[in-house]
DNA sequence: AGCTAATCATATCGAAATGATATGATTTAA
DNA sequence: TTAAATCATATCATTTCGATATGATTAGCT
């Protein structure tokens, strides 16, 4: 039951980006420097956020990134989800007909309710919020 | 954010042993034959579930496993939990001192509602709820 | 006494996932 | 032209996962 690296680093980045959100484009050597994380890493995981869009980037020189939208837009569901899946604790719940007797699952339901207990927590979390509670605790350069 | 199928089976096995609890002994191969799980696997897993006291065995011929306690006195949460260790999303929540700044992070309280949410599901729901859902839904002799 | 069915105890294995590096092409401001 | 950046794959080492293999021990039954 643990989120990937990938998946919090993600989030990381993402929050990165919203607390450092001026209209500038912001390199990935800054934000591997501020978080501590492999720039390289950081690389292939902001590929995927760019390709769903959740960023703008600019090529070449004094290129970089920003998000595309003000961070009220994003979620921490939205996010993880895109470097995790489905917040499944089963494969079942998202691949219909995987279980061919659901109907008679017992345990189905126990999955069914931790799925929407957690999307019930990640999807009313924006990164709005997060960048409250940054400037609340401290302005703090680093966070997990 | 997905269970192990250890974590499963022996959420199964502790089923099917509620199920039966008929005051006999049953032997590991039975529940294999019912479950369609391997043998060998599910020694592995009650050897676990027998050290934490969950289930009285005998062993040698006419031998097996019978649950320790009535189906009630068992939670969704503590049989996880004994195969999947605590059901965090990170590390960090059950391992004190290992984020050394866990007073000024943003993230660590989304992890924290995460946790609470899945134990929230899963400290609530007993094997005897599970036996009752398995009589309603028909008796079936699978579940997953 | 001996056979058989069961628990108990480890060791090992293959495949997949994870977390990360490595290499290099492409783009663009200065 | 050069340096700094994104973009695109390939590769790697380690761990985890799910499962099997081997064999010792225990105890009921004939
Ligand atoms: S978990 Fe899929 S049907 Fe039971
Ligand atoms: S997740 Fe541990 S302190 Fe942030």
């Amino acid at each position: 039951m643990k989120i990937s690296t990938k998946g919090r680093y993600a989030l990381r980045l993402m929050l990165d980006l919203a607390i450092n959100n001026t209209g500038e484009y912001i390199p990935i050597k800054r934000i591997a420097e501020r978080q501590e994380i492999s720039e390289k890493y950081l690389e292939q995981i902001i590929t995927q956020i760019s390709r769903a869009g959740f960023v703008r980037s600019v090529r070449g020189s004094q290129g970089g990134y920003q998000l595309a939208n003000p961070p009220e837009a994003y979620t921490v569901g939205m996010i993880l989800r895109l470097m995790e899946g489905e917040l499944s604790p089963v494969a079942c719940l998202d691949e219909p007909g995987s279980c061919d007797r659901a109907d008679r699952c017992v345990t189905v339901d126990i999955w069914r309710q931790i799925k929407d207990a957690v999307e019930n927590v990640v999807d009313n979390i924006t990164l709005a919020d997060l960048v409250k509670s940054y400037h609340e605790k401290g302005n703090c350069e680093y966070f997990i």
